[in-house]
DNA sequence: GGTGAATATTTAAGCGCTTATAATATATAA
DNA sequence: TTATATATTATAAGCGCTTAAATATTCACC
């Protein structure tokens, strides 16, 4: 493979020069310029961005830690920061966690060795372990997007959960309903945490109880949210109503309701969380709470570039608003 | 941050002993190997993947070209990669084309300068055009997984596309399905041909006439499938079954029949392609053709570092064989 | 023609590693 | 005791780049 010596030795110059032409770091006359740019095509010479990341300590590159890229969650967040890579020159080195901490702190150590210039995380194996992997190496740019507590300072980017829930189950009671239910995210989630939370002060505003029957919690993940439906429809009654805490867990929970004879929203109204990108196509079309995806994945590369160019120290913390997206899964009952 | 020069210097050693010790390349005593050990400790040394790289030439990173991350199939494609990737130390730098033939360009261009020590193609815009990208590099381990013709030698992984459609379209038939519709990928791309193929062959066997109206031509995508689906809904009379070319155009064609008022099976029968993970979760749950994507990822990775450390020179081709996942969205119409 | 300023190019050091080779200390045999 | 083999560690070159400093060249002006 060739060389900038190789380039500086065919076209009679010395390295410094095939540089600068390169890099248009000065000027070089239009003659040698020629002379450079035609060994460059002679020898097929591509520069060794190794080489030159070694000496100018930076590799344009981010890390992105992510607990699993197949949920389309994860998936479209990605694909707003992939984006955003492409454009400011920048390449991401992906990797999924699967929710093993281990493979976290490996992960973060591979990174680190290969010396990018940031880190992306969204992760939430993260949230309250001891995150000695960031004490044992010098301190990396890092943006993290979630809600949880990561207990060292960092930027951080996320949605407003709290409100989100708060949305949607106003929307469940606006439309009428009054026995209302939950499929929750795990218990120690904090973004679970904060989307509950919501629930409860939306039903407590309108001075409805909440009955626990029909309060069950999930994973998150399609299957699971399907076995907790069925066990919430083995108990007897069942609410008009369910805020299933994200779409994946709609999908479940609608397959699961379809397959035990229900019809949706006539027998049971659901709204969803994330209004991911095929939550318009689920049948029926899943009412849901949006959250920008795309966007929460460009800002939160935007302001981990903003941080390395402007060495900005302190830390950055932004909300996105979330909104609701009314489809076809919820019914009116004041109709 | 530390170097190597740094904990020579407090272990009272040579830069050779420190490597030695940590990469375990030859014996180094008891005694120093503990001093060594301490200084790393104290000085939270971390090794510059960057210059290792530099010195040996290889980088235990692999590129990663897709269409678009975002689409399930390619997710679960890069989700078996990147399981693989870890599994063997290596890390992914992933690249989304985004259909677009110049940022195919710039990202193998930009990848190359970070010297990777192979490349993943699973991306379609790669097909038949001019691949001068790797006529001006020198040649980089490859494999593509895709079905096109690619023009230069590389290791080839895929999905028996043409199999595959002749066996969802003989499920259509064994269940007594004659009026068969399809709705197919693009015209220019060799999977999407290759499954219309086997659909035109299981036709042709069962000695059924392919209604020209019954053949909608769409990309693979959940919204156009929708539209393609209403176009064919308003040309009369529908078929009884559709050969839908994947699954994610399938949960367009559920959507939007369900808006038209149709039932699913009941007026009409769906088959898709993939089994991505939701299919099971649709409603009603897709009956499809299954191919392993978590294995083509797995096997894409093995069949590329057995390239790197054999240095075969002869290109690899490996067929996967699509299997019949029933689920519920085929009525038999013999019953 | 000689001078200094401005312009254009080269020299060489260094980024942080690995490793072939050299050097040194120690053990063994003659 | 000396020569030789063996075990252990150090020296130094080089991977492919960038860039400060040194050098060479051109040119205007007296």
């Amino acid at each position: 493979m060739a060389t900038i010596k190789d380039v500086a030795k065919h076209a009679q110059v010395s390295t410094s020069t095939v540089s600068h032409v390169l890099n248009k770091t000065r000027y070089v006359s239009e003659e040698i310029t020629e002379k450079v740019k035609a060994a460059v095509e002679l020898l097929n010479y591509t520069p060794s961005a190794l080489a030159r990341s070694l000496k100018l300590k930076n590799t344009r590159t981010f890390g992105m830690l992510v607990t699993t890229s197949i949920n389309p969650f994860f998936a479209e967040v990605v694909k707003g920061v992939e984006r955003r890579c492409y454009e400011q020159g920048y390449n991401l080195l992906l990797c999924n966690t699967e929710g093993n901490f281990e493979r976290l702190r490996f992960n973060i150590d591979m990174l680190l060795q290969k010396r990018v210039d940031g880190l992306l995380l969204m992760s939430d194996e993260l949230v309250n372990q001891n995150i000695d992997i960031f004490e044992r190496h010098d301190p990396v740019p890092t943006v993290v997007m979630d809600n949880g507590d990561t207990g060292f300072p960092t930027d951080k980017i996320q949605d407003n959960a709290y409100k989100g829930g708060l949305i949607a189950t106003q929307y469940l009671i606006d439309n009428g309903h009054t026995k209302i239910g939950c499929i929750r995210g795990p218990i120690d989630k904090p973004t679970a945490k904060k989307r509950y939370a919501g629930f409860e002060q939306a039903m407590h505003e309108a001075n409805l109880n909440i009955n626990s029957d029909w309060v069950e919690i999930s994973n998150f993940e399609c299957e699971d949210a399907a076995i907790a439906f069925k066990k919430l429809y083995q108990k007897g009654e069942l609410p008009t109503a369910i805020f299933v805490c994200n779409d994946m867990m709609a999908m479940g929970v609608i397959n699961a309701a379809n397959s035990l004879g229900l019809s949706i929203p006539d027998d049971l109204s659901i709204i969803g969380y994330d209004d991911i990108k095929i939550a318009r196509y689920m049948t029926p079309s899943l009412t849901t709470i949006h959250q920008s995806k795309f966007n929460l994945g460009q800002q939160a590369f935007d302001t981990l570039l903003d941080k390395i160019q402007t060495k900005r120290e302190s830390d950055l913390e932004i909300q996105l608003e979330p909104t609701l997206v009314e489809r076809s899964s919820v019914k009116n009952l004041l109709l």
